[in-house]
DNA sequence: ACTAGTAAGG
């Protein structure tokens, strides 16, 4: 709601102080006149009056609509009992409550009653703070300072407030209400200590957030629990656990908050044995078993590849939400068992619940991963029959499903067929045609999104840097690496220095691939090294590949990729001692050969690469779906080799 | 009366 709007038809308002005085001076001479009320005033004293006042509590409990409500009201008017801060405070409290909440008619009530006290404002902030507009609960916060009277904001006052701001990411608002809290002496509260942990975390700031967990007076449940999700929000789980394992040698048992923080967690590190850890500790210690724990304990067991204990998770579950459902038939469908996933999402249809924009999202998502094209279209087809609201971000997805599937052009008119599009509707456009190889149309469609004044990300660089790459345009690709930081002021991230490397390197400006990578603020990792290495084998370069490649193996002694590349490095540079020497050290370390994520083809003496989505499937046939699709393509003969493309072209 | 919490996308 707006609040605006309330303060411009407060004239209207049914309650006003001078109209409650005037209705309770006219009942007070009539109930004066009644006999045994002579000699005593009438006041708050709840057995006297009409209705005893505390009645009006239990008729509060009772209300069910707003009528009714301003029956109680107008009791309260007669009797005068609304002219008690805290009687009017119980009537504002019920306006609040999330059942019959009427936002509306509570700001009404708390300007029309006399000195709202505290929690008057309190519950009002809270209301708007769990309305679809929380940004008014500040709105509510500036009145109450300015018109709160006597009522000052307490120690309730700024755990909610501090909540909003960080759920809305308004770190200035945020500080300046931390130092109201300084202000008027609060800091030492633990709500606001919790609440201010919670807001650093949001704000990705977790030096902040650490620190008020260091100075908080009082370390309970909640501020553990604040500091390890945070740190799981921000992708550090590693850190999150390290930060429990401190939290249980200080003899703090977790809950079952603590406990989604960690089986999540698990999820990202994709560890299947310390997630296992964790479920036998919710079930030895009987953690409270919630949904959502549930939801993400199936969300673990399937990303860390047991979609068997997820199912079982999920067929014990007493209720089921939507969340849970998406889950399940993602889990299946990521795992590469799309017939299951879709047998769910057939039974889905019968039970309660109805598959919505999200569902859908996560489903396309799996199609983009596994490379499944003809699941894509059915769930395309599934969204038109059922009318679910193509919104920018199903729209998303269902670009970078086509993109990734191959059928670009169907990408782009699916793009085009939007309404509105945001930045990653543009990222998944300009990634997938460079996917495919589209480098200009990549370029024209990076133009147009700054034409639009839509701001470009960390993300739409990779893909315009790799288009660039794949079509071998240096200058173009330089440049637009040094305007992310000049124009656009986004920091070049590991990602962007790897994708420069490669396309520096193919292009054998070797020299020029490693000048940058000693420019990076970070250090380089197994990506960047690869570029470099990929490079130097390609362009003889044995010296500097040997160093790459040395750096590769501290980095992970046991990828296979590095000795096939090393052993053919020194093939083509006639060195076959060194190359027998690569291809012992790797048997002598027991390096197992793995399947490539990559499988290229050769057609008519050009390479192609394909990025393997699908590893679940033998690399044969996967392949063979590749010549299919070229073939389809270009009615040329092609021939297979698995092995380290010259070229990317695709 | 206040503070922590589940599914996704480039």
């Amino acid at each position: 709601m707006n609040i605006s709007n309330v303060s411009k038809s407060k004239l209207l308002l049914p309650l006003i102080p001078k109209l409650n005085r005037a209705l309770y001076s006219h009942c007070h001479r009539r109930t004066r006149s009644l006999p045994h009320h002579k000699d005593k005033p009438i006041n708050h004293n709840p057995t006297h009056g009409l209705v005893p006042h505390n009645r009006f509590l239990s008729l509060l409990q009772k209300c069910e609509s707003l009528p009714h409500l301003k029956q109680i009201q107008a009791q309260m008017t007669i009797t005068a009992s609304i002219l008690n801060p805290f009687e009017s405070s119980q009537l504002i409290n019920f306006c609040t409550l999330s059942k019959s909440r009427n936002l509306d008619y509570c700001v009404k009530l708390l300007r029309g009653v006399d000195n709202p006290n505290a929690f008057s404002w309190n519950v009002t902030i809270k209301g708007f703070s769990e309305s679809p507009n929380p940004k008014d609960a500040i709105l509510i916060y500036k009145e109450m300072l300015r018109d709160g009277g006597e009522s000052r904001p307490d120690h309730f006052t700024y755990p909610v407030l501090i909540k909003v701001c960080a759920d809305l990411e308004l770190s200035r608002l945020g500080l300046m209400i931390l130092g109201h809290v300084f202000k008027l002496g609060l800091e030492l509260v633990s709500h606001v200590h919790n609440a201010s942990i919670h807001m650093f975390a949001c704000f990705g700031e977790m030096e902040n957030a650490r620190k008020a967990f260091d100075e908080s007076p009082v370390r309970d449940l909640v501020s553990w629990n604040s500091l390890i999700n945070g740190y799981k929000k921000m992708g550090q789980a590693e850190k999150a656990i390290e930060v429990y394992k401190m939290m249980e040698s200080e003899g703090i048992d977790a809950d079952y908050v603590t406990m989604i923080a960690l089986v999540s967690s698990c999820a990202m590190l994709g560890s299947l044995k310390l997630g296992r850890e964790f479920y036998g500790y919710i079930i030895d210690n009987g953690v409270r078993m919630t949904v959502p724990l549930a939801n993400t304990l199936i969300d673990m067991f399937s990303k860390c590849g047991d979609v068997h204990e997820a199912r079982m998770i999920f067929d014990r579950m007493e209720k089921r939400t939507i969340v849970s459902w998406t889950t399940m038939i993602s889990g299946y469908a990521r795992s590469g068992l799309l017939d299951v996933a879709r047998k769910l999402f057939d039974e889905m249809q019968t039970s309660s619940t109805k598959p919505d924009e999200i569902t859908m999202i996560h489903c396309l998502s799996a199609c983009s991963q596994l490379g499944a094209l003809d699941v894509g279209v059915w769930i395309h087809r599934y969204i038109e029959k059922h009318n679910l609201s193509l919104n920018v971000a199903l729209g998303t997805s269902l670009i970078d499903m086509y993109a990734k599937c191959g059928n670009i052009s169907e990408a782009r008119s699916v793009f085009h067929g939007m309404k509105t599009r945001n930045s990653p509707t543009y990222t998944s456009i300009i990634g997938g045609l460079a996917l495919h190889g589209d480098a200009s149309a990549a370029i024209s469609y990076f133009n147009e999104m700054i034409d639009a004044g839509i701001a470009p990300d960390e993300i739409t660089f990779i893909g315009l840097l790799s288009a660039c790459c794949h079509a071998g345009m240096i200058q173009a690709g330089r440049d637009y690496f040094s305007q992310m930081k000049s124009r656009f002021n986004l920091n070049p991230q590991l990602k962007h220095y790897s994708v420069m490397v490669d396309l520096l390197g193919k292009a054998g400006l070797l020299e020029e691939a490693e000048k940058l990578m000693e420019t990076m603020p970070m250090e380089a990792d197994a990506a960047v090294w690869g570029a470099l290495f990929f490079g130097c084998k390609m362009h003889r370069n044995v010296v500097m590949g040997e160093k790459a490649a040395k750096k590769l193996l501290e980095l992970d002694p046991g990828d296979s990729g590095i000795y096939v590349l090393l052993d053919k490095m020194y093939g083509e540079a006639n060195m076959w001692e060194d190359a027998k020497k690569a291809r012992r050290m790797m048997n002598e370390r027991g390096v197992e050969k793995k399947t490539p994520g990559y499988s290229s083809i050769k057609v008519n003496g050009v390479y192609f690469e394909f990025i393997v989505r699908d590893k679940s499937r033998p690399e044969s046939e996967k392949i063979y779906d590749c010549l299919n699709c070229l073939g389809r393509h270009m009615g040329s003969s092609v021939s297979v080799r698995s092995e380290v493309p010259e070229m990317r072209l695709l």
